[in-house]
DNA sequence: GCGACAG
DNA sequence: ATCTTGTCGC
């Protein structure tokens, strides 16, 4: 079973939130891989509106390939209201009693949202990363922050994300003439390397393609299929 | 003060 | 995020 550093409660306020973040993001490390990658991540969590049942599941591929080494999934609560910026805390604690379940150890996890493309720099795959110890990198489908050129329409292509002065993060284009996707490194690993897996990762290297890339993707998949009763927390 | 605002 | 069919464009 794969497990994780538990570095503070996540029974807190939002206030209490932002001060922990404040703290945390001291902690987050922005350098090149020290390892070479072989299984890649996803994670991602589906629900009800206005119900606090979850469902948080996590796919491991196989990066050469492409191919699903592991999936699990769990049915959880989420108390902690989606707060822009605040994401992780809703978030993360379900995926962590998914984490829990794998029998493998994933050498990166690729997370649905923002690294340090954050306004405090902890989006919650920075924030995840710091929990699992290992590298983490966001590719959300929208900005939290940061403004950026539009990136050339083909495949490939991407341009830097910039807040305050400092590139956080980038668009980056894994479809062509179809909106990019924002890569920013969570932990333990650096901006070029991200978008390096990101394209990876993404099935448009072998013909068919989607703009999402698959570990995110098929997650959803999965978490949504669990949300239905289509398939069951095996 | 006003507007923006990951999932 | 989720609710949902058709439809415009390459």
């Amino acid at each position: 079973m794969a497990t994780y550093q538990l570095l503070h409660d996540w029974n807190v306020t939002p206030a209490e939130a932002v001060a922990l973040q404040q703290q945390l993001r001291h902690q987050i490390q922005i350098q090149p891989l020290t390892k070479p990658v072989e299984t890649i991540a996803g994670c991602d969590i589906s629900f009800n509106k206005f119900e606090e049942t979850v469902y948080a599941g996590i796919v491991v591929l196989r990066l050469e390939t492409l191919e699903v080494i592991e999936e699990v999934g769990v049915i959880s609560s989420a108390t902690f209201p989606y707060i822009p910026g605040l994401l992780s805390f809703r978030e993360i604690p379900s995926l962590l009693e998914a984490w829990s379940k794998l029998k493998t150890e994933p050498d990166v996890v690729m997370f649905d949202g923002q690294g340090i493309a954050h306004p405090r720099r902890i989006g919650i795959a920075s924030h995840g990363g710091l929990f699992l110890n290992r590298p983490t990198f966001g590719c959300a489908k929208s900005v939290l922050v940061g403004k950026y050129d539009e990136p050339a329409p083909e495949r490939g292509n991407w341009t830097p994300m910039r807040h305050y002065g400092e590139v956080i993060g980038a668009a980056l284009r894994t479809k062509n003439k179809v909106n990019p996707v924002y890569v920013s490194p969570g932990h333990l690993i650096d901006l070029e390397t991200a978008i390096s897996l990101t394209l990876q990762c993404d099935g448009g290297r072998r013909g068919y393609g989607y703009r999402i890339p698959e570990p995110t993707r098929l997650t959803h998949n999965l978490v949504n299929a669990l949300r239905r009763g289509e398939r069951s927390p095996d």
